[in-house]
RNA sequence: GCCGCCGUAGCUCAGUUGGCAGAGCAGCGGACUUUUAAUCCGAAGGUCGAGGGUUCGAUCCCCUCCGGCGGCACCA
């Protein structure tokens, strides 16, 4: 709804008396001038362009009312026009931020200086002008000329309140980032963690890889997909849920050290921090241990925090607390998961103490509901839970002394799940046995069950190395490292309904 | 899927105990050579999310639907 402006109904060429136009028909009304008047008003490029952060730069220390001789040619979108007649002040901007112009008859001459006078709110132009320090300070070009390099069609956000409508915002991205220079520095502030989130791995002697995210079978991760078909092959695929499996085939391959940095789809609803498409982060490190990748995340996040100059209130310095996943659940509940290791124990042991039992629910969703109601929202400062139940982790390794229990851990920071990780299973047999079991799931009417995945136990036998491997997520990880609570905010067009 | 709140001009928001719907910004016409949300004068701009119902009369009350937000459920 609401976006469809009537601008396609707009009159073209219609030259008569002055009626009332609408914003959008006064807009095509000059988009028509200008081309009568030999103007292109879609022009091909622009040369030569200087970012108008480095203009500031190169004047940092004016004097107010100071002038210079120094030219500048910058380019960007007009936000905003003070004044009419023989002098006029617009703002322009551009990625880097904002700067003042000064359009004036005198230098300019009376048509240039209409022509300039009279462009849109929101349209493109490139200016050459020369920098001097207007007499409240503010550091100003003297336009001496200009080019519009692309007519705006549509009105802009109002200037002062900004673009404030939620959905708007998200169906319409591009003009929030017009109207919002906050929303401009955290998409680059996204940008930013992603690349040295790269430069971390690259530096430590991980390569990038690129693994399918159309697959026969999907895997790596308890989830529903998306299911799509090819039609040359008449089949079905499915989109990936997780890069695990195939990057665990990697290192089969003897690649050692992988990552990779893409999306996920996982076929579930919609929150404030799950987004049915997202980014992850996932790596693999032959010859290590869930305890090795646990200190080389907190290393990354924490160079990540460094380089982005994160300044929130949650201490992402290491080493993060490390606690067993029994342990915080005995210490915040009082259940004792591990003396319960039955259903209907655990369940009984869960109502005595006044929590509600889902009647469907397995052992291990009651473990994670207790997990994810009363351990989860407490993990603010960042923590590793460690050591899991065989039950939730398909794809870890037996725990070299804990019956019953893996090498896994997660990492929670702002009350959210932030990575997952394990030292991996590399036993064929033992990870067919899983599968099997995952089978029986799924025959009893779990739509998460792994599906059996052949290829892969095959991989497997041909040799996997000790291996740690990890997933973050990516979007998770901004929303803390900019202090915002909805994924919607830091993903560019979260999804939305039709 | 369930519950609650919300949807008024291009944008930001008022408002109507049910009686021709208002402002600011933007836009249009005009004045102005140092402005910073420029100022001043003038004239415009609306299917009040959509559909149905109640009523002499509905933007307002009722129902259904669409969309958004929050919570629950689902969901590593």
């Amino acid at each position: 709804m609401g976006d469809d402006g009537p601008a396609g109904a707009a009159p073209v060429g219609d030259d008569g008396p002055a009626e009332a136009l609408d914003v959008f028909a006064a807009r095509r009304q000059k988009l028509d001038s200008l081309r009568a008047a030999g103007i292109e008003p879609f022009p091909h490029a622009f040369d030569g362009v200087e970012p108008i952060a480095s203009v500031r730069a190169a004047h940092a220390d004016l004097a107010q009312g100071e002038e210079t001789e120094s030219a500048h040619r910058v380019a960007g979108r007009i936000a905003a026009r003070r004044g009419q007649g023989k002098m006029a002040f617009l703002d322009l901007v551009d990625r880097s931020g904002r700067i003042q112009l000064q359009a004036r008859a005198d230098v300019l001459g009376p048509e240039r200086m209409e022509r300039l006078i009279s462009l849109d709110l929101g349209d493109l132009i490139g200016v050459d002008g020369v920098a001097f320090s207007s007499r409240r300070g503010e550091l100003t070009l003297r336009v001496d000329g200009f080019t519009l390099l692309a007519k705006s069609l549509r009105p802009p956000p109002e200037k002062h309140h900004g673009l404030q409508d939620v959905e708007t915002r998200f169906r319409h991205r591009e003009l929030d980032l017009i109207a919002s220079e906050e929303a401009r520095a955290l998409f680059i502030t996204r940008a930013r963690v992603i690349s040295e989130a790269r430069r971390f791995l690259d530096a430590e002697g991980f390569i990038e890889v690129e693994t399918p995210v159309l697959q026969p079978l999907y895997g790596g991760a308890a989830a529903r997909p998306f299911t799509t078909h090819h039609n040359a092959l008449d089949r079905t695929l499915y989109l990936r849920i997780a890069t695990e499996l195939y990057l665990k085939r990697l290192i089969v391959g003897g690649l050692e050290r992988v990552y990779e940095i893409g999306k996920d789809f996982r076929n579930e609803g919609l929150s404030h921090k799950h987004n049915p498409e997202f980014t992850m982060l996932e790596w693999y490190e032959a010859y290590a241990d869930y305890e090795d990748v646990a200190a080389r995340a907190e290393r990354l996040v924490a160079h990540v925090a460094e380089q982005i100059g994160y300044a929130g209130e949650i201490d992402l310095t290491p080493p993060w607390r490390r606690e067993t996943l029994a342990g915080a659940i005995l210490d915040r509940t009082g259940v004792d998961i591990l003396a319960h290791r039955e259903r209907d124990a655990l369940a009984a042991e869960m109502s005595a103490r006044g929590m509600v039992v889902p009647p469907g629910d397995t052992w291990p969703q009651l473990v994670d509901e207790l997990l994810s109601k009363h351990v989860e929202p407490t993990l603010i400062e960042p923590i590793f839970l460690l050591d899991y139940p065989v039950e939730l982790s398909p794809f870890a390794k037996r725990h070299r002394s804990q019956p019953g229990l893996v090498e896994r851990f997660e990492a929670y920071i702002g009350g959210m799940e932030v990575a997952n990780a394990f030292s991996e299973l590399n036993d064929p047999d033992e990870q067919r046995r899983r599968f099997e079991e995952a089978q029986r799931h799924a025959a009893a009417g779990d739509e998460e069950a792994q599906p059996y995945d052949e290829a892969f136990i095959q991989a497997l036998e041909q040799g996997m190395p000790p291996t740690g491997g990890i997933g973050i997520g990516i979007d998770r990880l901004v929303m803390i490292m900019t202090g915002h609570r909805s994924i919607r905010e830091v993903v560019l067009f979260p999804a939305m309904r039709d």
